[in-house]
RNA sequence: GCCUGAGUAGCUCAGUUGGUAGAGCAUGCGACUGAAAAUCGUAGUGUCGGUGGUUCAAUUCCGCCCUCAGGCA
């Protein structure tokens, strides 16, 4: 056994958003000296501390995190770069625990399955295609998907415009279709056998009432003036940052577009349908994961120190 | 008190020349390999305000009642 194979000790925690998981991550760090690593798509964003519900800074005091914030808001990220800053992340920290939280179900499957070599799309393919795709209909660019891979065509639905377009600018790009860079995977960076994991599974009424409280909280807390100052940025309206859940809604109450009271109901709703999205995912793919229920706070602190104990 | 309009899905509303109804949103369920807080698929739901009448049949027509909105007093 090289030393390459060796495996990190690590925690996993997933879970749908404001379900307490940042929460289990700093309990469980601070109790096995282990570093807090973020895996959450949005929390990589410089610009967006409240909005994305980021750590607080006394929160960040009590043990070491990573990956938060990192990112400018004009850079596009992804997740073949979340795995390389992962992959990086836990060089630097080796020799501690690594306690690896966020929402991100994709990118908990690419850190334990591995993701496929594709290599880097030429910026022209993709430039080529973006604008075929606002050019002719979904149903007209799948067609065109039917030659250059079928197996992909068959998978995808018409409408699924991002898919669709992603498997014709690898084709393009790279000679090959993109179904069968998918047959193979790369080594994952966190190998799954052995490793502490938890999804948090809370009843869906009570998430529902946090994730409303916790909006509300966040307006108070100033993220109005933050999506305000995010605005006067200008940056490119395609950027993933823009679509931040709460941003559009909060950037529009500040250009007094629609009222305040209207925009808060707008973005727990689309809170709450994200949340249901995510459970889909750890219900469907990650089965095996064992689930915590945040209101079971016993049973909570008894996860917690068996995490921590089993991380030392 | 009178006149007019409205009462249909959780919400906003459409509709039925009389044969028990439908969109959008919300909600449920699902898919997911470099935008994933993204992108996409799919499925419910109804005492058609109440009550009497006409009719083979009333959510639809008629009477009365209730509620809401506007106008007149």
């Amino acid at each position: 056994m090289t030393a390459e194979t060796v495996e990190r000790r690590a925690v996993l925690i997933a879970g749908p958003t404001a379900s307490g998981k940042s929460a289990l991550a700093l309990a469980i760090a601070e109790r096995c000296d282990g570093v807090v690593i973020n895996a959450d798509s949005m929390q990589v964003y410089r610009e967006l501390r409240i909005l994305t519900a980021r750590p607080s800074p006394e929160d960040e005091a009590r043990a070491p995190h990573r990956l938060y914030g990192h990112v400018d808001g004009s850079d596009g990220y992804t997740v073949a770069r979340y795995i390389q800053d992962l992959e990086r992340t836990l060089d630097e920290t080796a020799g501690r625990p690594a306690v690896i939280v966020g929402g991100t179900g994709l990118y908990f499957n690419a850190m334990t399955q591995g993701l496929s070599d594709v290599p880097p799309i030429d910026e022209k393919v993709r430039a080529f295609w973006r604008e075929r795709a606002r050019s002719i209909s979904p149903a007209a660019l799948h067609r065109e998907l039917a030659v250059v891979d079928p197996t992909l065509h068959g998978r995808l639905h018409p409408n699924d415009t991002q898919r669709v377009l992603r498997a014709l600018e690898v084709a393009d790009s790279t000679g090959r279709p993109l179904s069968e860079w998918q047959e193979k995977r790369s080594r994952p960076a966190i190998p799954g056998a052995g490793l502490a994991r938890v999804v948090m599974a809370p009843a869906r009424d009570w998430l529902h009432a946090r994730i409303d409280e916790r909006f509300r909280a966040m307006v108070a807390s100033g993220g109005l003036d933050e999506a305000a100052a995010f605005a006067a940025l200008g940056l490119d309206p395609v950027l993933p940052v823009m679509k931040a859940i709460g941003l559009p809604e909060m950037m529009a109450a500040a250009r007094g577009d629609v009222p305040i009271t209207e925009a808060v109901e707008a973005a727990i709703t689309a809170t709450r349908q994200y949340a249901k999205r995510q459970e889909t995912w750890f219900r469907n793919q990650m089965p095996e994961w064992p689930r915590l229920d945040p209101e079971a706070s016993r049973h909570f602190l008894a996860v917690v120190d068996d995490i921590a104990q089993r991380m030392k």
